[in-house]
DNA sequence: GTCCGCTCTTAAAACGTGACAGCACACGGA
DNA sequence: TCCGTGTGCTGTCACGTTTTAAGAGCGGAC
């Protein structure tokens, strides 16, 4: 028989609660839930039966008041529309599912602010640690968190002076990868499009492509830069605009993006005015996120282990909250091209 | 100066440590905190230092415990990687900051076994409520919840009975305004693409669709249903092959999609299959997702209040949370189609 | 001088859990 | 009969916070 608050307006039954109904200790029933081979059969099943009569929930609060710390690691994710740090969600949720520890989930929406606030309450919660793209990497709030004790990993962006793990890939590899597969392919002229400047990504990207062309023995000016306000789709858009509206002679024939959002938007403004893809213009983006192999014409783009960054990132933290021997370290990932529709052989 | 532990392996300060610093007592850290009115001016600043020094944290879990119940509320999303609910997710973090409330992000995958780990965690979490979008609504462990007294807040789905509060899409009346759109466009044979049937949002958009063409007095037969094994770009492409693979007599000459990704999917398939969009076949999304817009043909799709729906969800699960009077509600939003290039007139 | 009223501060208890020392009892061997 | 040895269970304390009733100190009114 089932015995359950009727209203729901009781609190939920405690340890002493179903202690008194089994007729036994609250250490007992610690014990049932901890170490049920140090109580007998019997007790065992009078025990549990109690629980299930009371319903009984364990109470997370009281367990990580008495331990210290919680069983819980939290991301602190830059943009949750951008279905890159989705992906490193899902990586960073298969390793925290394995070691028996929930994952929260923090957008900080690009705003500094929200950051610091989720930091703080993160920090008042007592998370075993946190995983986080910053808005800005040199954010002392950081430092706080690490003097506090709370184990941090940076994710998709190095850290100078290794004064915390970090996760990344390397993006003067991959800007140099798009350009040098659009050399291959016979290209000359070729824009860089991407911004703002402050991101790091942006730089490095860029500066990869300039090292392809330098190697390629090219002239600086061929690589023609496209600066953007943004990473979105509107942006991208603009720089088609901008593209389309060059003299014929002087534009480029080939553009590597910062990112397939900007890309998708070029791609886009092309279509409507005109402009074949790849023949009059190659492109290739960067993230290869699902929806540009799924674009109107699939997307060449710079792919990025995305599920494995967020996998290794939360391998890392783990580490430093378990292991006294710890070291930190700079990780990064190699980044490949994915050839597709939107870049053909001249 | 500023004493901090250097370590790093100490133990937090809690209030003793400040009291013991400030040389006052526990009762008078916790008013500056919570009552700062109480405590003299002086007192205040001493005790504030002393936090300064300490790097004093509030611990969440002790608060927590005192309380009763934690000041998070969750999430419970059916897919992180569907831009529809990450949308969603952005109006309850909308609601839930102006109410000084945290929001638990947590990614079911649309695996139930997963939903129902995450929902026990929730339990012992003690959080304040539960907004979630089920793998299936009739899942006994909602009940289940909601019998122990937390609020539950079914986001994205009708639920019958009045067992707890609900925020949805009239689906029906989508479905009808993709079809109205397409007849009124000149459009006869319309095919409708979705799956599986088990999912209620296929169907009830297939529903809409159908009346539609009955209101308009046609035969039943002239909605081609496509059934499909799952709501993915993927299947869209397959659906779009076909389709393509009809007598052209017999083929549809416009589509109804149950989401976006399968409308981005057929978009995709027609245009490498040399099928002009929307000449040869218009196509309606649903959901108007960012990268509807974004597509390479801009796509007609029916659009849905996602945000509103989050904010409306995150109200309604705060009204239950701490109003006595609260009675169940079941809210249903009007969607709205957006027209863009993927229709146009015959 | 006594007492009241006021402001500010304190001590103690409570929340639910887990750890630990210790108690009761049964059993086997001397 | 007594001791030693387990086994199985109990009682109590600690974790960090908030809350409440009570106390200290002090100025002013009678």
């Amino acid at each position: 028989m089932v015995l359950m608050a009727a209203g729901g307006a009781t609190r939920p039954a405690s340890v002493k609660d179903v202690a008194a109904a089994a007729g036994v200790s609250v250490g007992t029933v610690s014990n049932v839930l901890n170490r049920p081979e140090r109580v007998s059969g019997r007790t065992r099943a009078k025990v549990q039966q109690a629980m299930r009569e009371l319903g009984f929930v364990r109470n997370e609060s009281a367990r990580q008041l008495r331990a210290g710390h919680s069983r819980v690691l939290a991301y602190v994710m830059l943009d949750a529309t951008n279905p890159f740090f989705t992906d490193v969600a899902r990586g960073i949720e298969d390793v925290a599912e394995a070691a028996d520890l929930a994952v929260f989930i923090c957008n900080s929406d690009q705003r500094a602010e929200r950051e610091r606030s989720y930091l703080t309450r993160l920090k008042e919660q007592r998370v075993q640690g946190v995983l986080i793209t910053p808005v800005d990497a040199d954010d002392p709030a950081l430092d706080d968190l690490a003097r506090h004790g709370t184990p941090v990993v940076i994710v998709d962006r190095t850290v100078v002076g290794g004064r915390c793990c970090s996760v990344a890939v390397d993006d003067v590899l991959g800007g140099r990868l798009a350009a040098d597969h659009l050399l291959d392919l016979g290209h000359e002229r070729i824009a860089y499009i991407g911004g703002p400047e402050r991101i790091g990504q942006v730089r490095d990207r860029r500066e990869g492509a300039g090292h392809a062309l330098a190697s390629a023995g090219r002239p600086r000016d061929d690589l023609v830069v496209v600066e953007t306000e943004a990473l979105t789709v509107a942006e991208g858009r603009g720089a088609g605009a901008r593209i389309a509206g060059m003299a014929r002679r002087t534009r480029p024939t080939a553009a590597v993006c910062a990112n397939d959002l900007l890309a998708l938007g070029l791609l886009q403004e092309c279509v409507s005015l005109g402009i074949s893809v790849p023949d009059d213009l190659a492109i290739v983006g960067y993230d290869d996120i699902d929806f540009a192999a799924a674009a109107a014409v699939p997307l060449t783009s710079v792919r990025q282990p995305r599920r494995q960054l967020g996998r290794t990132a939360a391998e890392l933290l783990i580490d430093e909250a378990t292991n006294p021997y710890h070291r930190h370290q700079q990780v990064l990932f190699t980044p490949e091209l994915v050839a597709r529709a939107t870049t053909r052989q001249r």
